[in-house]
RNA sequence: GGCGGCAUAGCCAAGUGGUAAGGCGACGGUCUGCAAAACCGUUAUUCACCGGUUCAAAUCCGGUUGCCGCCUCCA
């Protein structure tokens, strides 16, 4: 199955061909480290996560860059109000974001670069834009980009740059020859932190970091160059044309970008303060189910944010699981293969739904599609073969390897979600416990009403009783 | 003001020219002491609205309405 993917600038899919062979250089924005990452941060990780195992999976042999942003002006207002170092709190906020990324499953990327330690090889970036007469030196020292002087600006974001200009909202700033320039070094302020460059004590402005860095790792040209929505104008606008005015080179062979989530309709951002972080989110939601949840749309659509989209992620979660934990606990023979052609088939979809602009949704409904057969199968008969059982596995396992979902153990699985929400009910699991077996006694000596009376006080309080041949088991609604 | 995106059942949501995936919910059934789970069946003659192109349109073109995003830090 040939791949194909959704080219930003040219609003349709392609198929996709990397520039040497198998080789695959990605580069995605990472975060700038001065406050923790919200779930709109995990939605563009996952995805891009989600992309380097497909990637991976496919057979290309990926190299996969993302970058922390680790000075810039927020930083240093975070240093300022904090009272210590920028080199502080973005260490800090560093190993949060690793935090979270090992409690959502998110994979490192190969190559985790920091602006900082890259300076040099932005500062050489700059010089070549100088010489190439791209950029210019302002009267303060600081470097800008000389918009007008490179043919192609606009061609990402579609944009011309007469209609920006004629926009109301394009900041003039003194030291720029042209409104649209912007900076590639910025003179420090006294009490900033700085670094020596041949223009003047300073630091680099936010989009040079990424081309220097992604250059410096893959090459002049990208395969894959990604980031939310928001930072195709403009920041992935002004890398393509740092970027290909210095090297002279295509600088992105495929921008993907990922839309927002949003709250009750609408974007999450830092400036509207509607914000929910990763930490706090998966104190009560298990991760599979954020990232089951964030699967669920398409990457390029938005996603709206509710208790009622958890919910519904946590049901499928817990249909897939119990699922599985059925065919772990089927009664295992040698006989006849009768699921082979379920699970043949659904591999093929699955990966047919992710060869299309890797279509997460279309793939967790093959999910459902599979999961419906299984079921049917084994009601008809829970013997189930042993080639068979392993035939699924591996299957499954396949898709853990890509969603990062169904990596634990099913029986675990739902015992911990039945576990993690205990507390909510006001019972201890002893005390339900007891309540079960007095049913149970009841129901043997044909005191229904007494019986259902349990089941209804356990079922207000968000217990289900579930009754089967093996006995009495419970889970939280 | 400029640029762009979206509009599919009660809800969530796939689907970019070949006759509407999937999930949740609801209803009916099998199973069950009754339930729950699971399974079976029903639930959009129709894809915001109006026109056009085509043998064929949710999909392409033009217009209208509504919602959202970018143009300022943003995943």
């Amino acid at each position: 199955m040939t791949l194909n993917v959704y080219n930003t600038p040219l609003k349709k899919k392609k198929a996709f061909e990397p520039l040497h062979a198998n080789k695959v250089g990605m580069y995605a924005c990472g975060v700038t480290v001065y406050d923790m990452c919200h779930i709109g941060h995990a939605r563009s990780l996952i995805v891009f996560d989600v992309i380097a195992r497909f990637l991976r999976k496919k057979g290309y042999d990926l190299t996969f860059v993302r970058n922390f942003t680790d000075i810039d002006d927020k930083i240093i207002a975070r240093a300022n109000s904090l009272g210590t170092s920028y080199r502080d709190v973005a260490d800090r906020y560093i190993e949060e974001y690793r935090t979270d990324m090992d409690i959502l499953k998110v994979r490192p990327a190969d190559i985790e670069p920091k602006a900082t330690d890259h300076i040099s090889h932005i500062i050489d970036m700059v010089r070549i834009l100088e010489e190439k007469e791209y950029a210019y030196r302002a009267d303060d020292g600081s470097v800008y980009f000389s918009v007008s002087r490179f043919r192609g600006y606009g061609k990402l974001s579609g944009r011309r740059t007469e209609e920006m200009i004629a926009g109301a909202r394009v900041d003039i700033e003194d030291l720029k020859r042209d409104p649209l320039d912007f900076a590639l070094w910025k003179r420090s302020k006294e009490g900033e932190p700085w670094w020596d460059s041949p223009w003047s004590k300073g630091r680099p402005g936010w989009h040079i970091e990424c081309s220097a860095m992604s250059t410096h790792f893959l090459g002049a040209t990208l395969d894959i160059h990604g980031g939310g929505r928001d930072l195709i104008f403009p920041h992935h606008e002004n890398e393509t044309a740092q970027a290909e005015a210095a090297l002279g080179a295509e600088f992105v062979r495929y921008w993907i970008h990922n839309g927002f989530v949003t709250i009750d309709g609408e974007k999450m951002s830092k400036s509207l303060g509607n914000f929910m972080t990763i930490r706090e989110l998966t104190k009560d939601v298990h991760p599979e189910i954020l990232r089951l949840l964030l699967l669920s749309r398409h990457y390029r659509s938005p996603i709206d944010f509710s208790n009622e989209a958890v919910n519904s992620a946590r049901q499928a979660l817990v249909r897939f699981y119990e699922m599985l934990d059925r065919v772990n606990h089927s009664p295992a023979e040698d006989r006849e293969s009768r699921l082979e052609g379920l699970v043949g088939t659904f591999s093929r979809d699955f990966d047919e739904a992710m060869c299309d602009d890797f279509n997460t949704a279309k793939a967790i409904a093959c999910l459902h599609d599979l999961t419906t057969e299984i079921n049917r199968a084994l009601d008809q008969d829970p013997k189930i073969s042993r080639k068979d059982q392993s035939a699924l596995k591996a299957s499954m396992g396949e898709v853990t390897d890509i969603f990062g979902v169904f990596g634990e153990e099913p029986g675990e699985f739902l015992e911990a979600m039945k576990r993690g929400s205990v507390q909510v009910t006001g019972l201890s699991e002893q005390e339900i416990q007891g309540l079960i077996e007095e049913r149970n006694l009841a129901r043997k000596t044909k005191d229904f009403k007494r019986a259902d009376e349990i089941r209804d006080t356990l079922k207000a309080k968000g217990i289900q009783l579930k009754d089967s041949p093996e006995g009495t088991a419970w889970e939280k609604i």
